[in-house]
DNA sequence: CCGATACGAGACGGTCTCGTATCGTAAGTC
DNA sequence: GACTTACGATACGAGACCGTCTCGTATCGG
């Protein structure tokens, strides 16, 4: 669905400078990265951050709508897959990965972003969740199910609020608070939290 | 700082009246939470809303950010103060405070909205923060340094750290995912999980 | 070389909001 | 009843963006 890859091989003419898709593209994460918000953003000032004629950007997108989802999929990212040796350490290098990319200015203010906007373009939010989201989530709960089968992890624990319980806090320091909330070794200190458990040996 | 808590008594002539003042701000939360975002907020739309003309907002606002502040204001809310008996009550407590608050449709986009313009309107996130996170924030601590105190929780975690543990997963469900993510007992169930610990008997 | 298409730049008419100003009227004080 | 201020409505010029269109130029295939 991106705007390159039409059908149509389209022999004629000067083809599309696969540079300039590029160009408008990070042109419209610099904005975001700056603060802007996505209702905040305009074709016109994209083309312009992008050195770039509007029409440009109208001959590949049909709005911002359309540009948006291609933004987003340009964030899309190899998840590490885990396979580690123990659940514990798999959990670690999941939350690590979090970590290290809410740390990335550019992932945590989209984030943000997106979020807000999520009820007003409920495709918006769709498109970032099944790209974004939905992977590492998947992944995730694999390792909690091995977990629960090893015997790691308690077999009387719901493994959706487990997510959440080890997710969340890295989550909400990332949105709620600036960068510098994540401070190295938080994702095993949260892992090992959750794990052991707050209250002293029963 | 409110508009209404002018210093001027202003004897002469027809008085402000305190139901347009309300109406306004009321007519920019109803806007808010049917989607809009704090950067697509207008004057003139919030005026059209509450049915007022836009120089009876800007009479009593020097412009948007002002009039945002004091709707932010208009969202305090005494905490209920803990005080219970045991301190997994009293974490209870807390966290079905925040999920009934979440489950409000006005505060969970409105948190949203606040959040994602946070430094692009440093000040509306400074005071939004001050006003509505901070007391909470507080009085959660009290009952962790509690806990500690007493033995309900171990010694040598970070209570900073603990915090989010607690809060992180409440608030990433409350805008991460829509509204309905917040069943009953959730609260519960977060406060147990994360005092007894995900391994299975030491 | 030729025809076709992309490109940067920007003109264009339209819509929306801004913040100010000016109506005539309403609602208080003196 | 006279005066003063608030009120809803609306006009106003300025400015941002919209989406379309047209320049003159650049870059491809044939």
């Amino acid at each position: 669905m991106t705007a390159s890859e039409s059908s149509a091989p389209r022999l004629r003419g000067r083809p599309r400078s696969p540079a300039t898709d590029a160009a408008i593209i990070e042109a419209a994460l610099r904005l975001l990265e700056e603060g802007a918000s996505v209702g905040g953003l305009s074709i016109e000032g994209i083309a312009r951050e992008a050195g770039v004629g509007k029409a440009t950007v109208y001959r590949r997108w049909p709005g911002k709508d359309a540009l948006m989802l291609d933004v987003l999929r340009s964030l899309e990212e190899p998840s590490p897959d885990p396979a580690g040796v123990s659940v514990r350490d798999d959990l670690v290098a999941i939350l690590e990965f979090m970590r290290r990319r809410g740390l990335a200015k550019r992932n945590s203010a989209l984030l943000r972003s997106v979020i807000t906007q999520m009820h007003a373009h409920k495709e918006l939010w769709r498109a970032y969740d099944e790209n974004v989201i939905a992977a590492r989530r998947a992944s995730l709960r694999a390792v909690l199910r091995r977990g629960r089968e090893s015997g790691e992890i308690r077999a009387d624990v719901d493994l959706e609020l487990l997510a959440d319980l080890f997710t969340g806090p890295m989550l909400a320091r990332a949105m709620l608070h600036e960068w510098k909330e994540l401070p190295e070794g938080l994702a095993e200190r949260i892992v090992d939290t959750v794990l052991e458990g707050v209250s002293p040996r029963r």
